[in-house]
DNA sequence: TTGTAGGCGTTATCAA
DNA sequence: TTGATAACGCCTACAA
């Protein structure tokens, strides 16, 4: 009982293998426990039947929903994933990539923090297959999977300009991703269709240590915002934080509105209005891709574009006695 | 240039290298971009610097918290992790050991089902080392990081009952896991030290989808409960749904408190009282005790206590006309 | 101080 | 139908 036929019987190619051996081989494997290597496997085939995932930040309720959806489709194919936390750290990113290849992975999901153009490049031109996540970044071939952020933010700010609102307030993290860009581009285009005036005073990107403090000092406009537009969970955790201890009210004093479906926002009293992004099927969507660049089919390089939904719930209705005091 | 040479260079083994020789190596190596193979390396060294991490649904927060604070403390080390998630499924989690185990993971930390004794036997016996994490196996020689749910659920229940509450209920899922059944323990003797007699139909251990039919039934008790204990962020979240329905008060008519730290907890109208658990610090020293026995150090088979802690707020605080409507 | 040889566990190829 | 051999890329002895 050769190595070689070991293999055999382990990769299940029975094509000329004896009932005799087969059976022998499978007593032998039961009776000491016999485990193939995987290692070994990689090494020869050159395949680790791995992926990497790389999200921004695993405490973002949307990465959970990410990672969960990645490894649900991998698992189906017998895939490992490797999750990693890149904090929207571009140096931990790097790191992160180079582990992962140096592991050998068969591919790489990213949700880049857009400052590592040159790794990006040297991945395509290495030709690790690669698939970007809810952010795009310009002129790479790199198949992505996004939402349409400038539309759905456009349509947002048009709920509340409909409803009166002209002092709308946006605010997010600070990076400089296209999720952010963006949005700030649906939020401009709306107002400008209106022929609001933009007021830098009300378009924060900063630090969440931030964001109470920026809350503070548009309560201090003459015209405070009548809405604001938090950019994630985290940024309206702080928000209310603020709002809470300011005995604000909500939406009478002002209104709200986030994106993410968190469980938060449903409960929150009022129940806030939530921009719901299809993360699960959007994971699914990056999972599939990624298998088939892996798998040599083809794939478009394009931005897989998913529409967002406007979850309307009662904190981003407007009163007509909005008294915008924030 | 031998081969030999360059992994004395890249091992950082510069003991006898000859300055000419071991900068012609560095230039090689930047010229060819060269990285070593990480599969390679871990044949030939019987280690691949990864742990594998099971947990039991990363849909729970605290879950996120652990995989995050072990990944953390691995990043330090080099160490990588591999995160999967179990469901709560003996099966899958069989399935993952035994993916882990082929990929020749140095080590696992595993949120236990508690269903695969021979599994965690098998574990011991083949001397892989492994670290349990939020539940206790009974009679297994694995040190186990937990917290003390016995003590922390007697503390929650007796604050309630030196309120004047005596119809309190406990909602869990339904596995047969030791923090159930610690929290049950901790329940039955905080009433029994108050000679309170245990009711059958305030302690139910049922699955997410039936946990609004049982507060139903619980409110067409003739004595229904003035207090709920819900013993997950999942399970809060469908009594909630279902209180919220029904234009129930909390704590008016319920009173109402959670096992783990939830954003949603902390913002609901009324803030809702939770049970804090370490879990961030407990992923570290599980983590720490797995690099340990990794490396070879003396571990204690013990468990590792921590202690929970009551965040008092309003929701749980008794009223004297707490109505117990549920 | 550097280079050569053997082997980690598996599999592809080819010989028996 | 099964077995021997080489090779995957690296590392450790030991030889040069």
């Amino acid at each position: 009982m050769s190595p070689s036929t070991v293999s055999q019987y382990v990769n299940k190619r029975f094509h000329y293998m004896g009932k005799e051996t087969k059976k022998k081989v499978a007593e032998a494997i039961e009776e000491l426990g016999f485990q193939p290597n995987t290692v070994a496997r990689s090494l020869k085939q050159k395949k680790t039947l791995t992926i990497g995932v790389i999200i921004s930040n695993i405490m973002h309720r949307y990465s959970t929903v990410v990672s969960r959806s990645i490894e649900d489709y991998c698992y189906n194919y017998e895939y490992h994933t490797i999750i990693c936390n890149a904090d929207d750290n571009p140096e931990k990113e790097r790191k992160y990539v180079d582990m992962l290849l140096a592991k050998q992975i068969d591919g790489l999901i990213i949700v880049p923090t857009n400052h590592n153009r040159e790794l990006y490049q040297s991945l395509i031109h290495r030709n690790i297959p690669v698939v970007f996540l809810d952010r795009y970044v310009n002129g790479l071939a790199i198949p992505t999977v996004v939402v349409d952020n400038q539309d759905v933010t456009e349509q947002a700010i048009n709920h509340w300009i409909e409803a009166g609102h002209t002092r709308i307030s946006l605010i997010s993290a600070p990076m400089n991703v296209s999720t952010r860009i963006e949005r700030m581009e649906g939020y401009k285009r709306a107002l400008q269709q209106a022929s609001i005036p933009i007021q830098e005073s009300y378009v924060h990107h900063v630090e969440m240590d931030d964001v109470q403090e920026v809350c503070r000092q548009m309560s201090q406009l003459t015209e405070p915002p009548t809405a604001i537009l938090a950019a994630s969970d985290l940024v309206l955790i702080e928000i209310i934080r603020y709002i809470n201890r300011q005995g604000i009210q909500v939406p009478d004093d002002v209104a709200l509105m986030v994106f993410d479906e968190v469980h938060l926002a449903e409960f929150h009293d009022p129940p806030i209005t939530t921009i719901n992004q299809p993360f699960y099927d959007m994971g699914q969507k990056a999972a599939s891709l990624l298998m088939d660049l892996i798998n040599k089919k083809e794939v478009e390089n394009k931005k897989y574009l998913y529409e967002a939904s406007i979850n309307i719930r009662e904190s981003s209705e407007a009163k007509l006695q909005n008294k915008g005091v924030l």
